[in-house]
DNA sequence: TACTGAATTAGTACCTGGTGATAATAGCTG
DNA sequence: CAGCTATTATCACCAGGTACTAATTCAGTA
């Protein structure tokens, strides 16, 4: 017969190392012997096991993240990746939520991440030096869940040439359903091109 | 005299040296050796001339930040320390603006970084098993810049009892200056509060 | 009872990517 | 030539491991 009495141990605290290690990836196996009372051997016997590599492994593997993740997220000025646009006219972007993005308990997308994708798609469809928000007005519709791609659309509806605000509305999309809805006004700086070329008006709402 | 002809070949080497390790600071010494032609003392010489740190500690500050930056952006369900918290009435938070939050090339906050913040406040203000943001009203009066602590003040306005809607208005600060007001409806869960297990709002999720 | 076998511990050799110190050399320069 | 800087060469040592072999413990059982 198995010896269950002698292998719960070593489940429990293969679980215990997970979950040390998951929220501390920086100890070392000579820590890890104080905080589970075992031998350095049977640590290094756990991670083979459970195949956590060694400490150094685990901050290179950490700093090639960042270093992708600084490269892609922070250095990137939109949420969502632009597929489409038409600068002083429409723009067009996509937005998956992932698990960062939802309450973890429900799974629900916090609000200030739709938000982001359409503030930002406002921002970026105007073509200026600087585009800031000024103001918003919005609705969330339906919310929006863990795995859902965001397809948000943007409208130019007045950017008259001597003004320094600009109108956009912004509509996003999961499939064909609307989520959200949001009219922004964007403030931009002074040194725009006299080309009034829109003459789109309100043709929704 | 002061022999040029030998000293600016080391301070070329040294240009070099900052920018391969700026590009890819995952480069060993011995590969620097084979990049720069010379000893690899000479390239720890220069390193420690340059006060550059050696390769597992490079990785090791890497690591961390990107550590602090998942902890703080991902894994918090709430933009900003919340410091202040009285359920269904009212709640403060701050949020100190860093360079990810910024448009790097004028150093203007984002504005759904301000708006997370007032939004993740509104929400948590709201003692329900669920509350979604349904919809909002806002506006930014100025402009924050990087490294400007925004102090978030919401206030529940009318959360009556049978209802499913909560209004909370937040108005964020800089100094004694508001940058940021917002009127927020926020859908909440059918039950004031579900008395089911205690505490709840002791876990965030 | 003795045997089996998993789990654990111990010990050794070796590895990478370094630090720190000391010393030798090269190359120019006044 | 001496004097100087820059460079290179060794050597001992370190942390935090890997890889391997061997011993010990301890429960279950044939």
């Amino acid at each position: 017969m198995v010896p269950i009495i002698e292998r719960q141990p070593k489940k429990q605290r293969h679980q215990q190392l997970l979950r040390i290690i998951e929220e501390n990836p920086f100890v070392t196996d000579r820590e890890l012997t104080r905080l589970l009372k075992v031998s350095i051997q049977t640590i290094r016997l756990d991670r083979m096991e459970l195949g956590i590599p060694e400490l150094r492994e685990r901050l290179k593997l950490m700093a090639e993240r960042s270093y992708d993740a600084v490269r892609s997220l922070q250095l990137d000025e939109v949420i969502g990746e632009i597929v489409d646009l038409q600068l002083d006219k429409s723009g067009i972007s996509i937005f998956e939520i992932q698990k960062e993005h939802v309450f973890s308990r429900t799974g629900i997308a916090r609000g200030h991440h739709v938000f982001a994708q359409a503030n930002s798609l406002a921002v970026a469809v105007i073509n200026d030096e600087i585009a800031l928000t000024s103001a918003a007005d919005i609705r969330f519709l339906r919310s929006v869940r863990l795995g859902e791609k965001c397809i948000a659309k943007a409208f130019v509806r007045s950017h008259s040439g001597g003004k320094s605000k600009a109108k956009v509305e912004v509509f996003t999309y999961v499939g064909d359903e609307m989520v959200f809805q949001g009219h922004f006004v964007i403030f931009r700086s002074a040194g725009e091109r006299a080309n009034e070329g829109g003459s789109e008006r309100a043709d929704r709402d």
